[in-house]
DNA sequence: AAAAATAGTGTTCATTTGTTCACCACAAAT
DNA sequence: ATTTGTGGTGAACAAATGAACACTATTTTT
């Protein structure tokens, strides 16, 4: 599809949108805008958001407060040429994780491997974690692989997620049913684990890619 | 510092505000939280979202509308590093194989990934193909796995290959015995392929990687 | 030369949205 | 017995915010 040009200003634009919705979690209003490029009337700002709707950049709703939300399709870069930095992105490797310490503590860091940035959501702080055991094998993670993980505390059932029970980490299935929290391998000889206690147990992340070197 | 625990509701909230802002790409209001939960008053949501606060999950920004940033955890890494063009490798992605083409024909080449510098010896001129069929699930290769492949011609007993017979190209395990040459999928409901003609068949290289993305 | 797109100011108005208060109810801890 | 934390209703209010209009000016396209 053809993407239309923008001009510069609306370029400028765009990608202040963006920084600020990085940074701060929420996108920014039409004043925010204004005052950071001087424009002193909102209406200014709404015809440049107007045109980066119009030309499929951006998706605006209607009333509503910071109602902006980027189209993360058509914002592909433009110009596709060099490997930049920005393609790309270097996530960190945890290996063993210690004792009642923080899983991304720096004693946990084994190295770091580099990540199509197509695979990436901007906004998560992506972790890699080398698993172990073979619970996972109807799943087609195997012992050895690298999953790489996206931080979040909450799943939905089905979800392949990275789990700490107590100080164990673990990569399971998750099921929450009747008020129970169910641990689901992907493997015969193995059986669920039920959580019993909710103090000892949290979700670390969600597993978004598996990746296996061989030999 | 030791996160404090969430009440039932209050992780079903903190849940919601995540999920919507992923979706949506910004964060909710009170009163669509409310929404959600059967909360008529913004109080009620307003308090749940102090004690997520007060527990450390969530920044809010004073009145503003949906001031609302998820607490990405001293635990996770702050930000992604980016890195140099030094450290990584473009390989490109083979899609279909027109028949008659070159593997690696200008219209067999469906885009390309960045693999991490280490898992690739520089020599290789390897590429990615895009997996089809569930043949080898049981080596842990599904549907839609990308698998990094060194091409070579030759091949050991057991090594994962793609192989080229007639115009197909498949992912099996190479097996050459008493001069027959086998290719063994890894899926009880498949057959080895007995190559009868050797004129047809040739090795296009050896799968290294295997790559997958959830979701 | 005329039309269209771009870029902006200032003002007004209607909604959206966060904040606060008084009050209720229940369970667990002190 | 009393406090504390959780979970809630309903109303009222002020601030934040998007939408709209009239008007100006420059550049680009037709």
């Amino acid at each position: 599809m053809e993407k239309k040009q923008l001009t510069d200003r609306q370029e400028k634009i765009l990608s202040f949108i963006q920084q600020f919705q990085q940074e701060s979690g929420y996108p920014p209003t039409l004043r925010e805008i204004g005052k950071h490029f001087g424009i002193s009337s909102t209406f200014g700002v709404k015809r440049h958001l107007d045109a980066l709707v119009k030309k499929g950049y951006l998706n605006i709703l209607g009333n509503a407060s910071r109602g902006i939300s980027i189209n993360k399709d058509e914002l592909f870069n433009p110009e596709p040429i060099n490997i930049s930095e920005k393609e790309s992105n270097k996530i960190p490797i945890i290996g063993r994780v210690a004792a009642g310490s923080p899983i991304l503590a720096e004693e946990n860091i084994e190295g770091s491997v580099l990540i199509d940035q197509t695979f990436l959501k901007k906004s998560d702080n992506y972790f890699a974690l080398k698993v172990k055991g073979d619970s996972m094998i109807d799943a087609g993670i195997f012992d050895g692989d690298l999953v790489i993980v996206s931080p979040q505390v909450y799943a939905n059932n089905g979800d392949i997620i990275v789990a700490r029970i107590s100080d164990e980490v673990t990569v399971k299935i998750y099921e929450f049913k009747n008020q129970v929290v169910k641990l689901i391998p992907q493997n015969k000889d193995y059986k669920p684990i039920v959580v019993e206690n909710k103090e000892e147990f949290s979700i670390v992340g969600k597993v978004t890619g598996v990746l296996r070197w061989l030999n």
